[in-house]
DNA sequence: TGAATAGTGTCTATAAGACAATATCCC
DNA sequence: GGGATATTGTCTTATAGACACTATTCA
């Protein structure tokens, strides 16, 4: 609308255009968002699932999500998912990669974009909802590196959880995006508190690839980056001798 | 339907409950794929684009695509797209990023799922339409590594061509996603014969980078590798020492 | 024979892994 | 002081880049 530089006789073609295009000449999939909300405790990735108490898939376990508004962007949606089941915004988020197997959801075509998530644990229960329709539940990574494949979703008494849809395979696919991820991106650090030591980010990253690391490259390797700083502040409490406390120097994007 | 173990009473009620779902309540998006069709000639990447020849950005070029039918799988709309603008298919394909800001399209809300294909460009020679309203444009890239954002798009005489859409951004993202891709996946040889010389892929490699590259290590890696096997035959007629030509042991996903 | 690039061998610089020694806190 | 982990330093090993030399084809 504001600066266009077309001609009056071609923009009024186009105005034309728009104006007796028809979109539903032909049936259009839904389009839903769902979001994969991870967060490591103790050395232990977790994702957030919600009960599902109506078809399809009731009973089932599923991410948070929803459908696409007409005038909404795919982030603003998601970022909308998120907040209505935690009520609170703000975390690492980004796009992951969209499913759209016609049978994917028994009701009718439905193609999801499927975002991921980062957050502190402790952050993340300051906000949690605290009823029997939402849990954490613990990621089983059942292959190595970065294989790829569905993973196994367990709760806190080590039960199997039924993940709805294709659930378990986008989080297979979240895990192996960290995974890859990590080697380049210091994503690490969105699931930590600001101040952090670096043998806790060392167990982020041990947790993220289901290793351990060597722990003198790793540090050289970090303070080498450049991405970290710092506080000059220590740990306190922690029954030997505390370790300094860096930050990191974050330029993500946040929604 | 095949084997279900659900008790008759539970699963009435998700018949009853897929019967009365109303798919329509709410509007829908339009759902469409656009694949980047990708060669590198001479040290140069080229993309694949159309002349639209219909409102709206009518006259500007856009890459090939097409809108998702409501009982197919979006990797097949993919495909589909590719075999009606080069009568073929069988290329290297792979889901890029999925576009939806909601003013992307003035149509109506278009969400398009982006794909990108890499293709020999002896074999595209081959089945490429001939005409005017299909052209190869050179990729030209304003930004440095990994950094990011829309290329340039530029014809056989050096002259730029504007591009519909956001599709510039896509081409960018393809570049920056082949960039990255290249540090642990062996895609290169996707842009070449089925036999070639390590020259021939260091300059593949060169042309996706940007840059150059070490030819000695180089060398020493993708032997390395395993990825690639030497078949004991030598290019031929090449004014200089031949080289011997290599074969790459595939496993990549092709449509 | 000369031009041009292929292919090999060696040296150096850099980063990762292993290991040992010392430092500092809490109890 | 003793337990526990942080932090530093050194040595070894693997890998990348630089460079020099030899090999092979075509014109």
């Amino acid at each position: 609308m504001a600066k266009k530089k077309s001609k009056p006789g071609k923009q009024n073609a186009e105005q034309e255009f728009l104006a007796t295009y028809d979109a539903s000449r032909y049936p259009h999939p839904s389009v839903s968002v769902d979001v994969a909300l991870i967060t490591a405790v103790d050395g232990v990735l977790k994702a957030l699932v919600l009960r599902r108490e109506k078809q399809p898939a009731k009973g089932k376990w599923s991410l948070p999500g929803g459908f696409v508004g007409i005038h909404e962007s795919l982030e603003d949606a998601a970022s909308r998912a998120l907040k209505s089941k935690t009520g609170a915004q703000g975390f690492f988020l980004e796009q992951l990669f969209t499913f759209g197997r016609p049978d994917r959801d028994p009701r009718t075509r439905v193609i999801t974009i499927a975002y991921y998530a980062l957050v502190d644990p402790a952050k993340l229960d300051q906000v949690l909802r605290q009823d029997a329709l939402t849990q954490l539940v613990e990621l089983v990574v059942p292959w190595d590196g970065e294989k790829g494949g569905a993973i196994e979703a367990v709760d806190s008494f080590g039960k199997k959880v039924k993940l709805a849809f294709d659930h378990a395979e986008i989080l297979g696919l979240v895990v192996k995006r960290l995974r890859g991820k990590l080697n380049y991106a210091p994503i690490g650090f969105e699931l930590l508190p600001d101040k952090f030591t670096l043998r806790q980010l060392q167990i982020i990253h041990e947790t993220i690839l289901g290793k351990t690391k060597n722990k003198d490259s790793f540090r050289r390797r970090l303070l080498a980056s450049g991405l970290i700083t710092a506080t000059g502040e220590l740990e306190t409490a922690v029954g030997h001798r505390p370790a300094e406390l860096y930050r990191f120097k974050r330029k993500a994007t946040r929604k």
